[in-house]
DNA sequence: GCACGATAGTTGACAAAGTCAACTATCGTG
DNA sequence: CACGATAGTTGACTTTGTCAACTATCGTGC
């Protein structure tokens, strides 16, 4: 792969987009102006509002504010009843900060604020833009802001306008960067998705994708077996390496079963190869069992091909 | 379209970022304290350093800072022998600012300290992330940011892994939200660029992909003619929205026009549709003519399909 | 059970960052 | 050439943030 982009060029770029987000912050920032409460005190306010009694050093840290300024809006919040200060069970140096009544009305009321300026941003965008735009926040999160991904924020959804693309293009450079497959594996996804959009039965075929904020996280097809109307395949099963040991393999298998379940299949068969040895892991805790192993050379490699099946009783 | 990702869950996980991002500049602009600096002083010399000659006044609106305030920064850089104030050619209360040699060194200086942390933290991603990583930076850029794309720093480069599936999911979604296509049409472009891979043949085909900071802009493919040897096709011309007006259309036929001179093709055809009129002036531009026009049912629409030529003596 | 270093939080003193309004000098227009 | 507008400066001020010294408590090792 030509690195077209490389590190030097990709840091200026960074650099100069973190100029422009502090720019855009600062704006942001200003409507703090026409509120009683400054941009730091927001801050502690919100992470009192999302952790329930935490310590005072906990905020300080995560918000990288000095011990003593915080010290001093706390009396502030307190003096306003906005907060209580109590000391911790098990420690008598700590004191645990809990949000009173007024507090938590406090908060309401600048999310109230501070939704509607995000809303206002984002109504200007397509829905196209606002999917590409979230996936990107989400991307860069991961990337360097170091958040993880949360299962329970996972939804399995189906197939629309554009999916089929992402998932060529995952499955094409994942399986390059990981195996060092070449490209024709690409190919051969492409040719899977559009027979799969050409032939589309939706009642006895189903494509599951895995996202988060927008954010593409994996897939999996289920469709009818060519040749015999009681077996269903399973393809193209995926997790991006991002989102790997969410269990969300699991869950995307789990879905293709209970869904050949109510369609009256009576098999599941499908296809992978024996390096893909996470997949197997997911295949036998579903009740797969490994049939039939063949070596093929394909994709610029030598491979062993492998057949699984579950049957549905 | 189902609108999983709603414009309010959307609003939420914008403010998670921004709050994330807050606390990550925050950082960032730490390595200011161990510097002559400070944050501001910082972002003022950076703005002398790439816009030559600036009036107080841009400079000041350009960071968002109170006019007083750079007053006093500017005396200091001026007492230390970094800027000088020149009263402006044709209006005397204004001045513009110049970096002196010294306040150039300092500039490099600060360039070169923020660079290694930018590089330290991309160095930590593998090339896809980074890539991808790249590309999420630009898109938010450009959808809320409102950066504009450089024409100048747009590539055209050939195709790599990951690229055939970017280009289906582009099309496929683009022409979804433009004009109603269903997905038929994504399941076709699918097939095409499957075809491509499987029978390419490097000098006689070839596939451009525009980007800028590893952002995929637009493409096009010249292949082969199935039937006539000394026939050229160019298929699947396209632009982002994001990157309409650039001129990005007009140089991705350039660069297959002259391709196909360089490999002897006597002629180059296309399909195209009547409702794609920017196109159609792309071609026009480049010399090609309309040849036959043919209604026809596809991708859910009524649509007239175009066959365009352009003779290459 | 107690000495000792570590930790949570507070406080005073201070410095840095940013705001606001009044001011000067100049400009452009009628 | 009067007059309102504009570029920039300055003084007075507030807000924001930092640092070190301090108290009270904790946990550990002897």
């Amino acid at each position: 792969m030509p690195a077209t982009l490389t590190l030097t060029s990709a840091a200026a770029s960074f650099r100069q987009f973190n100029r422009a987000y502090t720019r855009f912050l600062g704006t942001l920032s200003d409507s703090y102006l026409s509120t009683e409460f400054s941009l730091a005190e927001g801050r502690v306010l919100y992470e009192l509002a999302t952790h329930a009694g935490p310590q005072a050093k906990e905020v300080a840290e995560t918000l990288g504010l000095d011990a003593g300024y915080l010290s001093r809006i706390l009396s502030k919040f307190e003096k306003a009843g906005l907060v209580v200060r109590a000391t911790a069970a098990h420690d008598n140096r700590a004191t645990n900060l809990l949000l009173t009544a007024r507090g938590k009305a406090a908060v309401r009321k600048l999310n109230l604020r501070a939704d509607k300026q995000a809303h206002a941003i984002l109504a200007g965008l397509s829905e196209n833009q606002r999917a590409k735009f979230s996936s990107a926040l989400a991307t860069i999160g991961q990337t360097v802001l170091g958040q993880k991904i949360d299962p329970s924020s996972v939804i399995l959804r189906s197939h629309r306008p554009g999916d089929m693309g992402a998932i060529v293009s995952l499955e094409g450079s994942g399986y390059v960067e990981q195996f060092g497959w070449d490209n024709s594996f690409e190919a051969l996804v492409a040719r899977i998705v559009a027979d799969f959009i050409a032939a589309y039965d939706p009642d006895r075929e189903h494509c599951w994708i895995a996202e988060v904020d927008g954010q593409h996280l994996g897939h999996v097809f289920l469709v009818q077996h060519p040749d015999e109307p009681d077996t269903a395949k399973l393809r193209l099963l995926y997790v991006d390496p991002a989102a790997r040991g969410l269990g969300l393999g699991h869950k995307l298998v789990a879905e293709c079963v209970s869904f050949a379940r109510a369609a009256h299949y009576r098999k599941i068969t499908l296809w992978t190869q024996s390096i893909l040895t996470a997949a197997h892991r997911i295949y036998q805790a579903a009740g797969f069992r490994l049939v039939n192993e063949q070596p093929h050379h394909s994709f610029g490699k030598d491979l062993v091909g492998q057949t699984w099946e579950l049957d549905l009783l």
